[in-house]
DNA sequence: TATGTGACATCAA
DNA sequence: CTTGATGCCACAT
């Protein structure tokens, strides 16, 4: 009886406990929930995410730190915005030092 | 059931 | 820097 959530859900509950000051890429939250590389499933989940509030979207870039999806955060900058307000430098629409602010839900989170 | 879609990842030239 | 191709798979219609 217990239906498993919609993958989206999935890729949002992930999504919501990246810490401030965090990133993570679609990739690694593809491999944390399918353990596979199916990143466009994130990619494509956050196409969604318009519907979700509570979800900093902002924390999710790609593999090289570029911020992807900043077009659909209203046009302008706010993405950028948003990061270097929580700790995040970025420039040139690429998060600077990543690999200071990566954060790895497939170390950080307990396997499902 | 089939088809289209996508805020990616990776390789090649 | 660019373009193109290929893989990947949940969801909408």
């Amino acid at each position: 009886m217990e239906q498993d959530p919609p993958f989206f859900e999935r890729v949002y509950t992930v999504v919501r406990q990246i810490p401030e000051g965090k990133v993570t890429s679609y990739g690694a939250i593809a491999r944390y929930l399918a353990s596979s590389g199916s990143a466009r499933m994130v990619g494509w989940a956050m196409n969604a995410s318009h519907q979700r509030e509570d979800l900093p979207a902002h924390r999710v870039v790609n593999r090289l730190g570029l911020l992807t999806g900043k077009h659909h955060f209203g046009g302008q900058n706010i993405m950028q915005q948003l990061l270097e307000n929580e700790g995040v430098t970025v420039k040139e629409n690429q998060v600077q030092q990543l690999d200071l602010h990566f954060w790895d839900p497939t170390k950080e989170l307990p396997p499902i």
